[in-house]
RNA sequence: GGCACCGUGGCGGAGUGGCUACGCAGAGGACUGCAAAUCCUUGUACCCCGGUUCGAUUCCGGGCGGUGCCUCCA
């Protein structure tokens, strides 16, 4: 079998991937907060661990990958949420988790597996942070319960920070209740009108942190494969993770690959500047095709930063416009099935280099173009199709891309008697009449494409 | 201030110690009635300064420039 390299964040390079289980690979993907809409810089994580994903379940089998993704739905910005617009706090969170997933569904995405839930969770919780206060990890102060740092030496290894510099640069105020002034909030009081559990140490609410350590556990075990999120996760949510769940669990370690994906920034063109909403998937998705947000997020390798803005959009459309103009082609010819090529595989399988395999995809693209006989072309398809898939990309209908197929029966009655005319005139050798008739359809937005077999039409870009 | 990352042709963006990335845009050609699509060709890119080397965009050091994180933002 092919094996997968991975860049570990813990060891600072690329690291050959071997599961702890093959038949159970297993992955958690820190999720979101659930109090308003997503922006696309949240979409970029879901992103590149589906195609990580992906990329296993061909290893190792679909079934075999079990990815958890969590979802925060308690936390104070959901409370402030919920008091703004005067919903309760579960209505917030039901409301913004569903609007989340149709996004990510929008963008290509397979449901994880799992998708736990903070609220649902907070017995683990609760029963890890008793481990830990009895382990001498933990300690009680004024209703909060606080993870000790000094008691976990190797904290910092995933950050690369000392406690000492930690301290030395803390510009935060430091809580009087605090130990040391790095011990973080495993669990913090509620007042009577805020949302809290009964706990022994009160009635309270979990920590952030706590939240994911006690999900991965319950959902995956001790000791994971592969622990993913973003590159600003890395501390210090990551970090108190590490702690709680090594800590916790004896010192086995949480995960054997943590990776983390570069920070999308935004471009300074008025998109972003400009209401500063233009940038939630919600509101792309009503000028985009899903699936060129999904590509331009993997024109960059996901551990790069990737600045995002309206001309990255255009060039990716047209980018895809190339894959999907041959299958379009190529659409009255059922694919040979076919294996991934091996060029293809190899980019990926080399710490996810989508971009790598994106040229690939061209090179595939570029094949199919130049095939000349019916059984090379069904086999230069078929190629394509299953490199696609690995991604995430191309595998919608050619037809429905270009846009014949969403548009109302009248304008496509319209267009179509359009066409037939034109192609009297053209037959008639009327070449005037036939030009004029073009016109007449680029100004309805649609664009002639005259071929050996007839012409064809589609919706201009 | 501390820690980490980055600097490639018009734009986006891989990669490599010496050989074409790729896509978009541009130029020329083929095909076509003309377009479009497609195919072919094309652009003497690697922040600056040292060092290592037969040879560096690629390794090392310094500089300049940019970015992220430093208690709850993916």
């Amino acid at each position: 079998m092919k094996s997968l390299t991975l860049y570990d964040t813990m060891a600072r390079r690329k690291r050959a991937f071997e599961p702890i289980d093959q038949d159970r690979v297993t992955m958690y993907v820190c999720g979101p907060t659930v109090y308003s809409y997503a922006h696309i810089g949240n979409a970029r994580p879901p992103v590149v661990f589906d195609v990580l994903r992906r990329v296993l379940g061909y290893l190792y089998g679909a079934e075999s990958v079990v990815l958890a993704a969590n979802i925060t739905d308690i936390d104070d910005k959901i409370m402030a949420a919920a008091r703004e617009s005067g919903e309760g706090i579960e209505a917030v969170a039901t409301k913004f988790a569903r609007i989340y997933r149709e996004d990510l569904d929008a963008l290509g995405i397979v449901p994880p597996t799992l998708e736990p839930k903070a609220t649902d969770h907070i017995q683990p919780m609760i029963a890890m942070m008793q481990r830990l206060v009895d382990g001498g990890h933990a300690y009680a102060a004024e209703g909060h319960v606080l993870f000790s740092v000094k008691s976990y030496e190797a904290y910092g290894a995933l950050s690369k920070r000392s406690l000492d510099d930690m301290i030395a640069g803390a510009r935060v105020e430091v809580a009087p209740y605090k130990k040391d002034p790095c011990d973080f909030v495993l669990w913090k009081p509620s007042a009577d009108d805020e949302p809290g559990w009964d706990s022994p140490w009160g009635r309270g609410r979990p920590g952030w942190h706590l939240e994911c350590s006690a999900m991965c556990e319950t959902h995956l075990g001790e000791t994971i494969d592969i622990h993913g999120g973003g590159i600003d996760l890395v501390f210090p949510h990551h970090e108190n993770e590490i702690a709680q769940s090594t800590c916790a669990h004896g010192g086995k370690s949480m995960a054997n690959y943590w990776l983390h994906n570069g920070f999308l920034n935004m471009g300074s063109d008025k998109m972003s500047k400009s209401l500063g909403n233009v940038a939630l998937i919600h509101d792309l998705l009503k000028s985009w095709p899903g699936e060129v947000l999904r590509c331009a997020l993997l024109t960059a390798h996901y551990r790069a930063p990737l600045t995002w803005n309206s001309d990255l959009l255009a060039k990716t459309r047209r980018s895809l416009d190339r894959i999907y103009g041959v299958l379009r082609r190529l659409g009255h010819l059922e694919a040979a099935p076919g294996d991934v090529p091996e060029a293809f595989l190899d980019a990926l399988l080399d710490d996810i280099n989508t971009p790598k395999a994106m040229s690939e995809l061209f090179a595939l693209a570029g094949e199919a173009n130049k095939a000349e006989t019916p059984q090379e072309k069904a086999e230069a398809k078929g190629r394509l199709l299953a490199a696609g898939a690995l991604m995430g990309l191309g595998q919608a209908d050619p037809d429905a891309w270009f846009g014949l197929t969403d548009i109302d029966p009248e304008e496509r009655a319209a267009i179509d008697a359009l066409i037939l005319k034109r192609q009297e005139a053209r037959e008639a050798k009327d070449w005037a009449l036939a030009d004029e008739v073009r016109d007449e359809l680029n100004a309805r937005q649609i664009q002639v494409d005259d071929g050996p077999e007839g012409s064809t039409w589609r919706k201009m870009g």
